[in-house]
RNA sequence: GCUGCUGUAGCGUAGGGGUAGCGCAACGCCUUGGUAAGGCGUAGGUCGUGAGUUCGAUUCUCACCAGCAGCACCA
């Protein structure tokens, strides 16, 4: 290699070219020699894979990316510098406010504020006004380098405490920087757009919110404003337009339209479950027993109401008291609980007699109503209730089973999600909280046979530390619906705190008497959160063998009503979930209403149909009509019926 | 639980110190119409609950309850 002068650097550019340039040549001079329209487009560079500001003297050979409003980054760029725009719009506009923290997150930004006056909704298109003013002006920004007590100094001086926590934290390497955007400044690490006006204005603040300061509840609420901001109006319109489709799945929305259920003030964060939906609930669950029946579970039935004694044994008492129910019994001077899991039922049962190692692993199941007081911010609608219905089991077994009945738990999960139609599953593993019981010993254990089944498997897993149940680790399932939502779901749990407390034992082969192993598994986790998931994951248009009505008959004549209600009496003789509507209605009426009721097929009658034995079909969703004999339809929607794991 | 907002008929909403309208749904009559809203009419509300202010409260104030959005929580 020829020597290389000493005030030149060399810049590799992504295409894999090498320009040479003078030391402390910034990201905008490289822009520029490139292109004036490069020098326009671009908004920070990337040096050696590092986001930095398109003013920064570059001091050393390096590679470097021009990052331009098109690139991946420019969304990120652009979310920080709004974020920054809102606290300095804010500043102006509400003296006395202190800044705190603005991150970005998923589609936006954030920004903290503490303020004595709460901000209102008609805050924020103030704010905004004052944001586009900002940007209009397009002040430029300037970062400057401070020594740490003089910055903590400072910001003390104006008010800012929470500015100067965040200093006096600092890792003692960094930097501080604060960056000036004309004359506002902030402590930032970094990067931002050369001006305010950089920033553009396809910004929109979203919604105000409490918030914790370090997001810890004992610390002081701050205030959060939200905010989405995008490269341009049309991307800004396009994510608007996202957050009305997901409003209009919303299964509270859906599920009373669909008359599948309501909650009423008398049984807040209970579910009444209408006709409709029970009919969903129960197809579903009997789609579940099919499911452990194939995988050798047997199914139980444990109490609702047990007594405060077996809670203090199980330890739920010391530990979970606050989220239940207690039932004090005047005439008995009884303290009874209402069940927030069905373990300690289960090992009730499993002691029942003695066991032997053949017996071995015993899977027991259970479709167990539990209740746990939520805190009430914590209520939505079904996904998130006091009441709910857990596909539970708990597989007792021998420790060297473990491993093998993680990995055929976890296949089940794997396989009723693909079923149901979720083929994109992620894997936490969540390991030792805390708070929590038992040796490093056994945790060291649990947690590598957990890891070790996902390797069996083939599976990918992502840490999830100090997650686990404070009795073990566990495997966290979360599926993802159609409009790319998590919805945490399954888990398998290791269990080694109740058997060891309700003293469950089994004979070895050697006679001697063990304690078996416990595994805690759901598949779908709640059964009423598991049905909002769908409801939204299918917005309430359900595979034909999840619908609570299949197919309506609906008639154009009253001529046709005899025909009508003979035709769905087949239908439903074949084993269909049928409805007729003779009502005296045009069809275009009842085409209408039966579509937006989601009826997945309706099947229309006039008199020819009558005459010729047959049912005019047409599938939800479409507009085309088909003419099927009777007998041939019957068969052909209980073939399209079928539930997956019949087919 | 915390912060903010909201609560009017089954649903969606208007209004506002003098006891409430509209649309859809419901019910009745007319219409029997061939694939996304036929016509006319009727009924339905102690305006979330309780207190206070007032001659008078659904409207203003307070408390409580519930819902919504976040935060915290989710063993």
């Amino acid at each position: 290699m020829s020597a290389q002068p000493a005030n030149e650097i060399r810049i590799t550019l992504p295409d894999g070219s090498v320009r040479t340039t003078t030391r402390g040549a910034t990201g905008a001079d490289i822009a520029a020699a490139i292109g004036p329209g490069l020098a326009k487009a671009a908004l920070a560079v990337k040096i050696d894979g590092e986001m930095k500001d398109l003013d920064l003297p570059i001091e050393k050979d390096a590679k470097l990316e021009i990052i331009t409003r098109k690139s991946d980054e420019a969304l990120d760029l652009i979310r920080h510098d709004t974020a920054h725009l809102l606290a300095q719009a804010v500043q102006a506009l509400y003296p006395g406010t202190q800044v705190t923290i603005g991150p970005n997150i998923e589609d936006g930004f954030f920004y903290d504020f503490a303020r004595n006056e709460p901000f209102t909704p008609d805050d924020l298109p103030k704010i905004e006004a004052k944001m586009k003013e900002l940007v209009r002006a397009d002040l430029p920004t300037k970062r400057t380098v401070w020594e740490r007590d003089k910055a903590v100094k400072h910001f003390l001086e104006l008010g800012e405490t929470y500015k100067a926590e965040i200093i006096r934290d600092l890792p003692a390497d960094e930097e501080v920087r604060v960056y000036y955007h004309g004359d506002w400044h902030d402590l930032c690490r970094g990067p931002h757009l050369a001006s305010t006006g950089k920033i553009g204005t396809a910004f929109k603040l979203t919604k105000i919110s409490g918030a914790y300061w370090r997001g810890d509840a004992k610390n002081a609420q701050l205030q959060r404003i939200y905010g989405t901001a995008w490269r341009d109006e049309k991307e800004l319109a396009a994510y608007l337009q996202r957050l009305e489709e997901a409003e209009k799945r919303d299964h509270r929305k859906i599920g009373r339209e669909m008359h599948l259920f309501h909650i009423q003030d008398e049984a807040v964060g209970q579910v009444f479950w209408h006709p409709k939906g029970y009919t969903l609930f129960r197809t579903l669950e009997n789609y579940i027993r099919r499911k452990i029946k194939r995988a050798d579970y047997v199914e139980v039935k444990t109490p609702l109401l047990l007594d405060r004694t077996l809670w203090e044994r199980s330890g739920h008492w010391a530990k979970y008291r606050e989220n239940m129910f207690i039932a004090e019994v005047e005439h008995e001077k009884k303290t009874l609980a209402v069940k927030p899991m069905n373990c300690p039922g289960h090992v009730q049962i499993f002691n029942q007699g003695l066991k032997s190692y053949r017996e071995l692993p015993i899977r027991m199941a259970e479709f167990g109503a539990c209740h746990r007081y939520e805190p009430s911010g914590a209520l939505h609608g079904i996904m998130r209730v006091r009441g709910f219905t857990m596909d539970d089991a708990h597989i007792f077994m021998r420790p060297d089973q473990m491993i093998d009945e993680a990995i055929a738990a976890s296949r089940l999960i794997f396989e009723t999600y693909k079923e149901l139609g979720f083929d994109n599953v992620q894997v936490k593993l969540a390991t030792r909280p805390e708070n929590r019981i038992g040796s490093d010993e056994i945790w060291d254990q649990s947690e590598a046979h957990l890891a070790e089944a996902c390797k069996r498997m083939n599976c990918p897993y992502t840490l999830s530390p100090g997650d686990g149940a404070f009795y073990g680790p566990k495997l966290e399932f979360t599926l993802f619906d159609a409009i790319g939502r998590g919805w945490q779901c399954g888990t398998v749990q290791i269990d080694f705190n109740l058997p060891e407390r309700f003293e469950a034992e089994y004979v070895a082969e050697d006679g001697s008497r063990q304690r078996p192993a416990m595994l805690h598994r759901a598949v779908l986790g709640s059964m009423e959160r598991f049905i909002g998931v769908l409801i939204e994951h299918y917005a309430g248009k359900f595979p034909l063998w999840l619908a609570p009505v299949q197919a309506v008959v609906a008639t154009i004549v009253n001529d046709a009503d005899g025909y009508a209600k003979e035709a769905a009496a087949a239908l439903k003789l074949a084993g269909l979930r049928v409805e007729t509507d003779l009502r005296n209605e045009k069809i275009n009426y009842k085409v209408r209403e039966h579509s937006l009721a989601k009826a997945p097929y309706l099947l229309v009658v006039g008199r020819k149909e009558a005459e010729a034995r047959t049912l005019s079909v047409r599938k939800l969703g479409t507009d085309k009509q088909e003419t099927v004999a009777l007998d041939a339809l019957a068969k052909q929607l209980l073939a399209e019926a079928t539930p997956p794991d019949m087919v």
